[in-house]
DNA sequence: GCCTTGGGTTTACACTGTAAATTTACACTG
DNA sequence: CAGTGTAAATTTACAGTGTAAACCCAAGGC
């Protein structure tokens, strides 16, 4: 052991904890996940987390965002990746989304479900989220560009938001049959492509 | 103590428990409520609520159940109390389901949130969903009526559904600030409208 | 060489859901 | 009315949780 911790060592340390603890999560959900568990993954004693995370609610933040980021950048790709006019890139990106939520529910849960509410104050949070609904931003700019004003843009990114979300987690709770969250997207776009 | 407990015994028991389970539950959330709390509030012993549930999991179940009939019969009457045509009547309900899941937060998120998979077996609680969605029901009925294609009707309350429920949870975790919902339901209200 | 200091571990505590053993109190029998 | 069987309720117990606090031990500085 080094007398001191470096920067490095720690981010290091975070960023293998953080991988472990994301897989165990995504297979079996994050509250079927102890600390002590995570722990004997790392092959370390059970208080060792402690030293690098304040608590179990640090660590699923942590893991959180980085979902959120792994999430922006399909977003992103998608859209870029479509050739074809922004509705298309777009609509991309929502069949991108759905995709990522079906495939990847737990972490989709543990990112859009109940945490201790954010008083405004998780900076690191609140971009990554801001990050993955940019993509989305993009869709309104065009909406504002062909002439729609900007509330109004706005807005219609928060239904096309909430639309995806509900789809979603409808599907994921087995609350409507699976495929209905790609069925919604698809009546969505027809919508959103009449104005 | 009756020898034996009578049906109507154990019903009443039930129903007791789940008063008082729900209003805690509402009030800080059903996992920040443990048996032992339920059981103190009951006045009875921390292993007595075990002789009518098998397990924590199906009290939850049962106050599952009774929100969604709360629920349903919420917009069931605002449908009925509201004057107009089917569309405006909709509209109220549509209110109605945002206003219920706003203030009755934690009511919503047990209702709507990741619980055992029901393979299909849970009739009670798929009756109870399904009378919540009646109500939605009847406003793809109203577009049956007026020409649209049955599974485009359908396809199109999923999406009014999903968008509801969507819009309502991106605001109750705090990722959309406070009246997106309502917002959202304004802007969804137009596009039924049209059609 | 000691001495400090901080990373890591061990121990300990209050809490959870719930299985199992035990007590209690009634309905019925003799 | 005493005694007994039995179901309801309670008590006890256990394995697990998150984490505070005490402890141990090696790598510096003096």
């Amino acid at each position: 052991m080094s007398r001191q911790l470096t920067e490095d060592d720690l981010a290091a340390f975070k960023a293998r904890l953080c991988d472990v603890a994301e897989g165990m999560f995504a297979e079996r959900g994050a509250d079927n996940v102890s600390m002590r568990q995570i722990a004997a993954a790392l092959g370390v004693s059970p208080m060792t987390p402690y030293r690098y995370f304040a608590n179990r609610e640090e660590i699923l933040a942590a893991v959180r965002i980085r979902g959120f980021e792994r999430f922006a950048a399909l977003l992103e790709d998608a859209y870029a990746a479509t050739p074809g006019d922004a509705a298309q890139k777009s609509a991309a990106a929502g069949y991108a989304y759905v995709d990522f939520a079906l495939a990847n529910a737990n972490t989709y849960r543990l990112m859009f479900g109940e945490h201790q509410q954010d008083d405004g104050s998780d900076a690191p949070l609140g971009r990554a989220v801001a990050r993955a609904r940019a993509t989305l931003s993009v869709y309104g700019d065009g909406l504002i560009r062909s002439g729609m004003a900007e509330a109004e843009a706005r807005a219609m990114e928060g239904l096309i938001w909430s639309t995806l979300h509900g789809a979603v987690t409808l599907e994921l709770a087995g609350t409507t049959p699976p495929g209905s969250a790609r069925e919604t997207l698809r009546l969505l776009g027809r919508f959103a492509s009449r104005g």
